[in-house]
DNA sequence: AGAAACCTTGTACCGAAGTACCGGGTGTTA
DNA sequence: TAACACCCGGTACTTCGGTACAAGGTTTCT
C-alpha cells in the first residue's frame, strides 16, 4: 500500500504507454485532472498506474474509449449499478455478434472467390474481377 | 451499349455516392481523369457507373481503397496475372481469419462476464470490473 | 555552475474514407 | 433576363486514438 507520487514521465514508463497519451487521456475525462508542483507539474500516485492499465485492458476487450470512460465511472463508484455495467458490455457483445457474422459471410465468399480463381483459365475468366464488376447490379 | 456523356452530379446520382466522392477518388487514382467540358466540367460516360459500382462491391467485400486500386488495375488490363488477384485476395483472407479468431476470443471472455455479472450481488462483486482491473497485471 | 533529463502548453499531424463549405463561373428553363 | 441548379478548385473538417513537435521552464546529477 506503500504510494508515492511520480510524474508524467514515469507513470508513462510504469504503465507502458507514451507520455502524450497520459496528457490525451487526461483531455478527454478517463484521468481526473492531477495535483499540481509549485511549477505545474502534474502529480500522479502510483495507484494512477492501474488506471491506465484498466484502460488498456478494457481495449483490449474491444472497448471504445468512450465505453471506457463509462465503466471508469463503475470503478470509480459514480455508477452503483451492476445493470449499467452489463448493458455496456452487453452492447458490446451485440456488436462482436455482428461484425462476427459479416466476417463469417466475406469469409464465404471470399473462400469461394480464391478457391474459383485458383482453377480460372485466364485473365478474363477471374471470378473475383467478374463478381465485382456484376455483383448488386439492378 | 448506349453511351453518353454525364456529369459529376448525374455520375454519383446513378451510382449512389456522393458528387464529391467522385472527385475523391479521382484525386487517389481510383478513376482515371475524365476529359473536360470547355468550361471544365468533368465529362464521364455512364460506363463509369460501374466503375463507382465495382469500388463499392469491393468495400463491401471489405477491401480497402488501396487494395481496390489494384484490383481495378486488374479490371483496367493493366495487371494481367490471376495470380495477383489472388494474393490480394487471399492477404484479405488472412485478416478477415484473424480477426475473426480475435472476435471470437473477445466474445467468449465478454460473454462470460455478463453472465458472472448477472449473478453478482453488489457493484463491488462486479466481474467485469474486478477483471479489468486485474487482468494482465505483472 | 552547467549539462542532461525532465516537464509545461499549444498546436499540428497521422491514416481512412470521405464530407462540407466557399466564392465564383456555367447551363437551363420559365 | 432572372432565377435556380449545377459545377469548379481549394481548403478545412470529421472520427478515433493517439503521436510529434517547438519553445520555453525546472530538476537533478556531476
Amino acid at each position: 500500500m506503500s504510494q508515492s507520487t511520480i510524474r508524467t514521465g514515469e507513470l508513462a514508463r510504469r504503465a507502458g504507454v507514451n507520455r502524450e497519451t497520459i496528457r490525451f487521456y487526461e483531455r478527454h475525462g478517463l484521468l481526473p485532472p492531477p495535483r499540481r508542483s509549485p511549477a505545474g507539474y502534474r502529480l500522479f500516485s502510483t495507484e494512477d498506474v492501474e488506471r491506465i492499465l484498466f484502460i488498456k485492458n478494457a481495449q483490449q476487450l474491444g472497448f471504445s474509449l468512450a465505453e471506457v470512460k463509462e465503466l471508469l465511472a463503475v470503478a470509480d463508484g459514480r455508477i452503483t449499478r451492476c445493470s449499467e455495467v452489463r448493458a455496456i458490455a452487453e452492447s458490446r457483445l451485440t456488436v462482436i455478434e455482428e461484425q462476427l457474422a459479416r466476417l463469417t459471410r466475406l469469409k464465404a465468399v471470399l473462400t469461394d472467390l480464391v478457391a474459383r480463381c485458383a482453377r480460372a483459365r485466364s485473365i478474363s475468366d477471374c471470378p473475383i474481377i467478374h463478381s465485382l464488376v456484376s455483383e448488386g447490379k439492378p
